[in-house]
DNA sequence: AGCCCTATCTATAAGTA
DNA sequence: TTACTTATAGATAGGGC
């Protein structure tokens, strides 16, 4: 969608990653966002930039856990349970995280 | 991007949810299909159909587990004795699932 | 319920300052 | 580099079968 053909394959250049990382980010970050709200679902985009920073999206409706127990088909007494334990980290406070 | 710029607000008709799901989901699929090779990044998303049918793509370099725990900034050590548990039922098979 | 079409809107690759 | 611009490629809303 740019002055040219793109081929989809890793660009060779780093910071032309990371360039075309924060352009497409922001562009995919809209469509999650439009999705969840025009179709009224759930949600979750987890993505890494090339330094490694993560960027977080979860539609206003719901928690990464809600939709990850959902996609596990936990029911709530399964969820209860197991507490999704591995999953409370995500809780910590002071990451270097893009919370949306 | 259609014929009339459409209001980001819920659609009203359920019907209408279903077919602009299933345009969408194509095309924030390629999109973050592109960005994970692009750039050559880690990246989850996860979306339910209104129908409630989940649909998982993660890139090629690593499982939904390994993404989250990257996230979650767990060590192996820790994401072996945590074994996340509670992710494990990711594995079932037999699900009305779309894995990308 | 899909599957094509295409006018129209949107995202973005390079370019520019 | 940090934005901003814009020509162009890409996504999609509504319509037709």
């Amino acid at each position: 969608m740019g002055r040219v053909k793109l081929k989809i394959k890793r660009l060779e250049s780093y910071s032309n990653r990371q360039v075309t990382y924060s352009k497409r980010r922001t562009g995919i970050l809209k469509k999650a966002k439009e999705l969840s709200i025009l179709c009224d679902i759930h949600i979750i985009l987890l993505m890494f930039s090339p330094t490694g920073k993560p960027t977080l999206f979860h539609g206003e409706r719901s928690s990464i856990e809600e939709v990850i127990a959902k996609f596990a088909q936990l029911t709530p007494q399964e969820r209860a349970k197991r507490k999704l334990e591995s999953l409370e980290a995500l809780r910590k406070p002071s990451r270097n995280w893009t919370m949306i």
